[in-house]
DNA sequence: AATTTTCACAACCGCGAACAG
DNA sequence: CCTGTTCGCGGTTGTGAAAAT
């Protein structure tokens, strides 16, 4: 219950991350996997806070994570997810496997709910709501306050839980079939790929790193399928295999979003994923990391055009997105 | 051209839940 | 079953960049 001591202790570095804290981030979680943040920081010699780094990683480096350039669809998608879950952006993410909750998050605060606004102050109405407010009610639980969950048992927060996952389903076809030519997560024709130029920005290091991870994350460079769930991804394999929509992995190039689970993993929640067999289990890092020079060479090399960007250029999308259901 | 304001995003903080001993 | 520890989530803040004045 209490606070972890970690945070409180003085020492504890604080404020944007380096290329080196990163590499050291990432070359730990590629041996050990994600998890037991508690270990990261005297493993690593890292001076952050566990918190810090588990932050670090599934919003940042924690590969197959897309940035920036929201869809249309995916837009939709938010808000629709957002009027019946409320603030629950881990429930939400958990839709965009290539979102991360804080991105969906910051994304809804800064461009959506001004959005909404500005279409509920022209129409006048619309149960809408600027999100939060409905949100709270809707979803029951979230709200403003907090993460205070209803007063409710267990039980019945289980099923209003279950009852939420269902609506949102709903919702997601309702959503998907405003626009039934482009399928969710159009990825493909996403300008991401696109976006080297201002990829100049330590931002486009860390991508850099989840790409290289990758590379890491499949033994033998994109071997036998089961390569990256086999691997770091790990903790969130227990909800890939469960979740449709990631089955595209088969699919997914030698892209980002074959961790597509990844982002999902928040998704343990859903009371589907809720068996959360996985911890980092796995698999664990079986293959042995690349050089170290290399992935540094890579981080530090920050100004390079990244012709790699290749990879992310084949970034499938979610699949048919009915295939959720 | 300089200054101020607004925007966007990364990171931090605090809380509650889950887990382990 | 109780207590302490760790993890994950959501709200909020800090800061650099861009736009406006």
């Amino acid at each position: 219950m209490g606070r972890p001591p970690c945070c409180d202790k003085v020492g504890v570095k604080k404020g944007p991350w380096t290329p080196e804290e990163d590499l050291m981030l990432v070359s730990y979680v590629q041996e050990h996997g994600p998890g037991n943040w508690r270990a990261v920081p005297t493993n690593t010699g890292l001076m952050r806070c566990s918190k810090s780094c588990r932050l670090r990683w599934t919003n940042y480096l924690r590969p197959g994570i897309k940035r920036g350039n929201f869809t249309e669809q995916e837009e939709q998608l938010i808000i629709h997810l957002q009027a019946l879950l409320g603030n629950r952006w881990a429930a939400i993410a958990s839709y965009l496997p290539e979102r991360t909750d804080n991105d969906i998050k910051n994304y809804w605060n800064t461009h959506l709910k001004k959005k909404l606004k500005k279409m509920q102050a022209g129409e006048g109405d619309d149960g809408g709501e600027d999100g939060a407010a409905g949100a709270s009610g809707g979803g029951g639980a979230a709200g403003g306050g907090g993460n205070k969950r209803p007063a409710v048992p267990k039980g019945q927060w289980e099923r209003r839980l279950q009852t939420d996952i269902h609506t949102a389903r709903q919702a997601l076809r309702d959503a998907l079939s405003l626009e039934p030519s482009a399928p969710l997560a159009p990825a493909k024709v996403e300008p991401l790929p696109t976006t080297p130029p201002e990829c100049t920005t330590y931002a486009s290091s860390a991508e850099n790193i989840a790409r290289l991870l990758e590379g890491w994350l499949r033994p033998g460079g994109g071997g036998g399928g089961k390569g990256p769930e086999a691997s770091g991804s790990t903790s969130t394999t227990a909800t890939t295999q469960q979740r449709p929509q990631c089955s595209g992995e088969g699919a997914v190039s030698a892209s980002a979003s074959h961790s597509g689970g990844a982002a999902a993993n928040t998704a343990a929640q859903t009371p589907e994923c809720s068996t959360e067999t996985s911890k980092m289990a796995g698999a664990g890092s079986a293959s042995a990391p690349p050089a170290f020079s290399m992935l540094e060479s890579w981080l530090l090399d920050d100004g390079m055009g990244h012709g790699e960007v290749g990879l992310m250029a084949d970034v499938v999308p979610l699949g048919d997105p009915s295939e959720f259901f």
